[in-house]
DNA sequence: TGACAACCGGAGTGCTCACTCCGTATCTTC
DNA sequence: GAAGATACGGAGTGAGCACTCCGGTTGTCA
């Protein structure tokens, strides 16, 4: 099907350019030129094209690494001891990374959809893995038996979006009271 | 201070233009070129730029005014009978009409601190507005008495803006249920 | 109704951005 | 280490956008 394995400088531009382009984007939106994550990146205009034909699926793709670091983080929580802590903290950690990286809940408004729907192969393996913590925490009695992932899915999304906005503590244990088994 | 009252063209048109304004913006997004609110304004660039010198005050006067019709509606329900039916089904109209003009999340989310903070006078009748209400709910004993206005604003934002995700209404339940007394 | 100010329309301007192209440099293979 | 494939850099291209400018039109007031 395909030839050669691609060389190694192509190789590791390819990584610069997508660990520049995941900082970029959450700093100063995804209005921010491709010229701006070449230039971070260390590397001409023409590389990031080659490796990302479009902007779009340079968004997708740095959107995907993030996505994937939270799956994981996800997956290794799977096996705690206490459920509820791990589907709480999950949560939590979550929603104050997103914080941090002051744009990336606009990112991940803005492609959203896209981005679970068809980011890779991330989306789905975060929403699995969120779906484990769930159960998990739902047989342990720590949530309430009456809501599924993409109602959590959903309020992740929510919360993720509005922590820039400040009342941002407060809110969360609203959710959380909310999501409590009663 | 100012010599004459604006011609009567001049009013008209400045009140086609918003109104155009707002739903383009909220059909299209916040990037929707001013030419296209000129399009269905009926009026010609140039008359937009008269009225609103920049994209980004046009964007401000249309916020503006759907905040207005909030706090409007707000204060409508503020004599209302059933204060916690009142707020709640408040909060809930603010998110279906959110949801249905669909990009109107987005711009809250973009312009949302802007807006909330300096978007003319109807931010803070908004947030006092809500602030009724919700004592109102806190006094009849249908919302759990130690959150506040900031919080309940927060939350507000992040519901309208995940309407547009697809878990809308168990998400949206969950809320609530974090929101009632004990 | 005439005269003047206020207002309108929309072609034009300058800028930014996504994306292309190709001469040059670098890696890989034998 | 030489040949050939692969990848790089960055000036260049075209499209789109916010915003300006001014000749023509319309409302207003006496």
């Amino acid at each position: 099907m395909n030839g050669r394995p691609p060389r190694a400088d192509a190789l590791r531009n390819r990584a610069r350019v997508l660990e520049a382009a995941g900082a970029v984007f959450a700093e100063r939106g995804t209005a921010a030129s491709t010229e701006e994550v070449a230039r971070r990146a260390g590397v001409g205009i023409g590389t990031v094209f080659r490796h990302f034909p479009t902007k779009e699926s340079l968004l997708e793709a740095a959107l995907a690494g993030l996505m994937e670091e939270l799956a994981d983080r996800a997956r290794a929580l799977e096996d705690a001891a206490d459920p509820g802590a791990a589907f709480f903290g999950f949560f939590s950690e979550v929603v104050r990374r997103s914080a941090t990286k002051n744009a990336l809940s606009g990112a991940l408004a803005e492609a959203g959809v896209d981005a679970l729907r068809a980011g890779g192969e991330a989306g789905p393996a975060l929403k699995q893995s969120l779906g484990t913590l769930l159960e998990r925490a739902q047989g342990a009695g720590a949530v309430r038996a009456d809501v599924g992932a993409a109602e959590v899915m959903a309020l992740l999304a929510a919360m993720t979006h509005a922590a820039g906005l400040g009342g941002g503590t407060g809110a969360l244990a609203v959710v959380f009271d909310g999501l409590k088994a009663p």
